[in-house]
Order: C-alpha cells, then structure tokens, then sequence
DNA sequence: TCTCCTTTGTGGACAATGTCCACTTATCCT
DNA sequence: AGGATAAGTGGACATTGTCCACAAAGGAGA
C-alpha cells in the first residue's frame, strides 16, 4: 500500500496511459512480492497494466532495466523493515546497549524481512547472472535517506563510538555482519530450515546476531 | 575432468546412445561450470549430446529433474574442494589447535570453490524457486563420504572433542557457521565485494571464518 | 485554430525455450 | 523368429523477450 497507489482499472480508455512507468513497476513490485524475481515477467507486467508488451518498451530498454527498478523497490522496503526495528532502540539511554541494539535490530529487522516478504527479499539480491545494484543508490533507502548497507554501517560506527567495538575492527566489519545475517536469512528460506517452525528460525536468527555481536 | 571422459565425437553413427543420461548431465555440469544455474538449458544440453531435446524426456521427467542432477554434481564438487583444505589439517599434532583448522578449512574451502567455481557453486545452490535438495543425499558427497555440511558437523564435533567450543553451543552450530560462509561467498561472488581485489576478499574471508570461531 | 513533430501505444513478426503426442528404430527376451 | 519395450525422432504448441513498421494523440509554433 505504500508502494501502488494508482490503478483503479486494469481497463483504460484514453490512449495515453497517463503514468504508465509507474504502473508497469508497481505490477513487477506485485509480481515480485508474490513469486520472486523469477515472476517478474515483462509481458505479465504490461498486461497487469493493461498495455501492449510493446509499450514497456519506451520507459525502459528491456525487461533488465524493468527488474533494476523493481528491485530498487524491494531495497527500499527492505530497508523500512530495518528502520522499523531501528527505530525501537531509539529509547535505549545507555548508549552501549542502545549501540548493541541497533546492530541485532538492523539484523532482526534484515532477517524479519527475509521470512515475510520472501518474494521482494529475493528479489532485492537476485541471486546470479545480473550485476547487483549498488548498496547506496538513492532510491532503495528508506523514509531515513539511510540504505540497509548505511544502517548497518551507522549501528557499527555507534558500537565504536560506545566503546563497545575496537575501533581496529572497525573497517569493513559491514561485510561481515552482513554475510553472516544475509546467510542466515538464505538458509532459513531456501536452505535447510525452510521447513523448521518459525520458532526454530527465530532463534537461530537471534543467535547469528549474538554470534556477530560477539565475533566481530 | 573428473566429471566427464565419454564424448569422443558429438557425432554418433548408432541410433543408440550408449549412456544418454550420463552425457546430458556432464553436458549440464559443462554449461553450469561456466554460466550458472541459467545456463543448463535442456535444448542446449541435448544439442551437446547430439541429440533432439525430446530425448532427454527419456532420462528426465522435466527439466527440473535435470537441473537437479546437475546440482547433485556441483554439490559433490564442493564437497571434494572442502575435503582438499580439510586435508590439510590432518598434520596438526595438537587437537585443539586441529579442530580450529578443520572448522577453518571447511570455511576456506566453500570460500574458494565460490571463487574458482562461481557457476557450479551458484548451481549447488540454486537462489530461489526449486526446492532445494537435501544437503545429505549420497551423490553429493565426496571421497570421504560426506557431504558439505557432514564436513561442517564433524570439524564442530572435532571442536567439542578438543574442549574448544563448549558443548551446549554445539547444537545447530552448523547453521551460525553456514550462515556467514555462505553469505560471504554470494558477498563476494555476487555482491558488493564482486569487484574487490582478490586479495581483499581473501583477507575478508578469513576474518569471517574467524568471527566464526570466536563468536560461535 | 490549424499544422506538423514527437512521444507513447499498437500490431505483427521472429527466435528460443520447455513440453506434449505420435511415430520409428533398435534391442532384448522368450 | 518375433513381438514387446526401451530409446530417439519429428512436428507441434504456448510462452517469453525483443525488433520493426505503423497509428494515435498531445503539444508547439504559425
């Protein structure tokens, strides 16, 4: 709902579509959330959108250009989830602690994500083959201007800041907490424990979090 | 070459194949080995084989079923690639200090094949859609007989034998230590660290196995 | 207001892919 | 020897991404 606002009628009887860009993503977006990025089918995009598969063709170049801006889309939403839990560290005085926090909330919230938007967290890092987006570009952040990758980096610079990370462990530790919560998030929905209980899952994701918190 | 020596001639005089269903799958691992998971395409393996695509109906009930035999082949290649770092450990007097390098070695070796191998690892576990096979089916171990994550089970055991990891972290430790190895390896084939030096996801590799160790 | 140009959709086509059905050709088993 | 059966072939179809030529509508300038 924060995503597609307009498409009152698949139907359309002015030539001119009027925002057909904008149509055509919130279908791959729709797509996307419901099957991944394997469903994001150019000419079911245009068909959603009550157009000609031609038509997609004059906004972008081809159905790559159209996944790039779907998938923008899902690091955007990914990178609210993360806010979200962000934001719930933010009454923490003890600024150690509330470090700590935000860093487990960034992976909570990354992990949180993974299991209910399955399909636009799939999408978000579309496995092989395409060159991934950037992790900073503009339109994936959230209502924060932060990206997930400069959350994470903000919840690092807080431990250090705190006292609660060496600052020699410092650089590049976003790499690290990223792999470990990124793997997690894999193995939980299309690994080993996709069919573990939620519980099961919950807990190892807590877990992977401690382990980062603690390894780093 | 441990995976293919029967296709002399892509050419065939007999009407019969010999062993079709061998060819089709070393035709797979071949498109995989360079390509990835979207290269095995079942006209073009069957156009390897020399052969028309229906046959391939013969020996697989869909393309599905083909790709998953692929699959097994790249898992028992990881496998192989984890047992040669393991390997090297078996020299270490001390069993502490082996154990550590076995947990280790199993981590380096899933790191390098991602690298070296990037299609067959991107094959082995395929992002989204299918279900994934179960990571202890027999084809997809390698000569000791384990697979992947039997590797993974025994170095943590080996850890809990020598006293180095406390036996109540133990359980389902696997999953932390697959977590961050695995995501660092679509971190570096795929993601951000795509482009970084060799060198740098190197050093970057054995900081995570070592955020393993200690923060398991 | 009338013309023309540019943008945006349409229509029809093509190659490639997975899959289905009917048919042919060997091979094996009595 | 002879028929069942396994293994390949041929032709077809729907679906997908993409290309090219064309039509329809707006907008800019007269």
């Amino acid at each position: 709902m924060s995503v597609s606002d307009t498409q009152p009628s698949p139907v359309r009887s002015t030539y001119r579509h009027g925002d057909l860009r904008r149509a055509l993503v919130d279908a791959g977006v729709a797509l996307a959330r419901e099957g991944g990025p394997g469903a994001v089918v150019l000419r079911e995009v245009t068909r959603r959108a009550g157009v000609v598969p031609n038509a997609a063709y004059r906004h972008f170049r081809n159905h790559q250009a159209l996944f790039l801006a779907v998938q923008a889309v899902a690091l955007g939403e990914l990178a609210r989830a993360m806010e979200r839990e962000w934001a719930k560290t933010l009454r923490i005085d003890n600024s150690a602690e509330r470090a700590r926090a935000q860093l487990r909330a960034v992976g909570i919230g990354y992990l949180e994500f993974a299991q209910t938007e399955t399909g636009l967290f799939r999408t978000a890092f579309p496995v092989s083959g395409t060159e991934p987006l950037e992790p900073d570009e503009a339109a994936h952040r959230g209502q924060l201007g932060l990206s997930p990758f400069g959350l994470l980096g903000a919840a690092l610079d807080a431990m250090v800041q705190a006292g609660v990370l060496a600052a020699a462990k410092r650089p590049q530790a976003e790499y690290l907490a990223w792999s470990a919560v990124h793997g997690m998030a894999l193995l939980s929905i299309d690994g080993p424990l996709r069919h573990a209980p939620r519980a099961a899952r919950q807990a190892l994701g807590e877990r992977v979090v401690r382990m980062v918190e603690d390894g780093l």
